[in-house]
DNA sequence: CCCGGCACAC
């Protein structure tokens, strides 16, 4: 098109600029953006907020910035657009900061500007801030349409307030599907499996009609709290009382489900009997089921997989070098770990936020960043010798055996979460409950570790990791240790 | 006929 003589006009661009964003098309959206600046095309509003919402969908945000600084009436949609650039690659402050200046500016946000807040507001966990702006929605009067409340219900379950989106949810008079889903997911990752179902009689009764989505939530919900029997029930109502055909999703789930629950070999079996064929995914959660169970044999199976489909991914190496330790299989132990090292891979850093004050604090395993690392550190020594005398011996089996014991205490005791917790500890009032957000699972050393911290400290500890949430409080666990 | 925001899983 761009080669040809016919001048595309202002709409086409717009569509053009607004599909790279929705496929990631970095490039060919540059090479629109040179030719409308080159073309002298007048770059309308609605051109710079496709534009700006091209390259935050690409996570370019110098890029989405510089369009959006150059543009001069601006209307809320470009607000939006850029915030939203910001929310999704987790710049959290940057949203934030611009979000102030939008309203200095004499701009009145909308549905879509608060939609974006309150997600980032779920995705890193902030509780204050999403209620903060919860506060700034019902201040400004700003209409709460279904995608707002689903986003708001979402950020209370997600920042560990359930009962903040039940109560949401119970006063929302326009639940569509979307809301209902999100409760029973938030319900499904508290734990609340009883509930989630609960809700499913519920829904049925209101003749609202479930989707794919509701029964993966579900089952996830199943799986959680160890309802095995229930979990099948639902896969069977799924298919034959909804008539939907169940995708990979629910396979993966249903695998979880019952690998998670020791049921190992019937969940191999489903991984052979399905007619789709397994993924990465579905072979990961077997895996991670091995692991839990100690079944070196499938493990093997499951790890050999997903080192074929995705040789690229050090997390499954990892994850097959383990199942070796398991099995004292040294040699291929030494094997594994040493094509790893000769492809340059490196295992994901375990990453965790805190709020505090208004502000979301990341730590990084062994970081040192942190302005107030040194306090941080001492706070880490206090926890470790208050464990030690509450006869805590750190478990040391999740970090890779061929480091010595004394290093792999050490390790386990700089994991993100401790360095997050030492810094609630040191900057909150005594009996503030300490919420925190990780990106990978918390591994059983620092589980075991937090709930004795709960009671040492008397601070109910919420820690949100990559798949659910852990309420620690008193010395136990909301989970009850099924995870 | 087109500029922006929710729900699932990893």
């Amino acid at each position: 098109m761009i080669e040809e003589r016919v001048k595309p006009n202002e709409i086409t661009l717009v569509s053009l600029v607004v599909e790279c964003g929705f496929v990631g098309a970095l490039q060919l959206g540059k090479q629109l953006h040179i030719y409308i600046v080159r073309s002298e095309i007048c770059m309308s509003l609605a051109l710079a907020t496709a534009l700006v919402d091209m390259y935050g969908k690409c996570e370019e945000i110098k890029n989405a910035k510089e369009v959006f600084d150059s543009v001069k009436n601006k209307d809320v949609m470009i607000w939006s657009a850029m915030n939203a650039a910001y929310a999704r690659t987790r710049c959290t402050d940057q949203a934030f900061d611009l979000f102030v200046k939008m309203r200095d500016n004499g701009v009145t946000p909308n549905q879509v500007t608060m939609t974006t807040l309150i997600s980032l507001c779920a995705e890193v966990g902030a509780h204050d801030m999403g209620k903060w702006v919860h506060t700034v929605i019902d201040r400004q009067v700003i209409e709460m349409d279904t995608i707002l409340k689903t986003a708001l219900l979402e950020m209370y379950a997600k920042c560990g307030d359930i009962d903040g989106a039940s109560k949401l949810f119970r006063e929302a008079k326009d639940r569509d599907i979307g809301m209902w889903n999100t409760m029973m997911a938030g319900l499904g990752m508290h734990g609340c499996g009883k509930e989630a179902l609960e809700l499913l009689s519920e829904i049925e009764r209101v003749g609202v009609r479930p989707n794919d989505i509701t029964f993966i939530g579900l089952l996830h919900a199943c799986s959680h709290a160890g309802l095995v029997e229930e979990g099948k029930l639902m896969f069977e109502k799924m298919v034959h009382k909804f008539a939907l055909v169940p995708k990979i999703e629910h396979y993966g789930c249903m695998v979880d489900l019952l690998g998670r629950a020791g049921h190992l070999d019937e969940a191999y079996e489903i991984i052979k009997n399905m007619p789709i064929r397994a993924n990465a995914i579905i072979w990961s959660v077997l895996l991670a089921a091995c692991k839990l169970h100690q079944n070196a044999v499938l493990g093997e199976i499951a790890a050999k997989q997903l080192v074929y489909l995705e040789p690229q991914n050090c997390g499954y190496n990892v994850s097959m070098s383990n199942i070796y330790v398991m099995a004292n299989r040294w040699t291929d132990v030494a094997r594994v770990r040493k094509a790893m090292k000769n492809k340059g891979m490196k295992k994901e850093p375990g990453l965790s936020c805190i709020e505090v004050n208004g502000y979301v604090h990341e730590f990084i395993m062994g970081d040192r960043t942190h302005p107030e690392i040194k306090k941080v550190n001492d706070m880490v020594s206090d926890m470790r010798n208050k464990l030690k005398e509450a006869g805590y011996r750190a478990d040391t089996s999740a970090v890779l055996k061929n480091i010595d014991e004394e290093e792999k205490e050490t390790a386990l005791n700089y994991h993100s979460e401790k360095l997050a917790m030492a810094y609630g500890l040191i900057s909150t009032a005594p009996g503030t409950p300490i919420r925190i957000v990780k990106n990978l699972r918390v591994c059983n050393g620092c589980h075991t570790a937090t709930k004795l911290l709960s009671k040492i400290y008397q601070r109910g500890i919420i820690v949100r990791d990559r798949k659910r949430f852990h309420h620690f409080r008193n010395g136990t666990c909301s989970c009850g240790d099924y995870w």
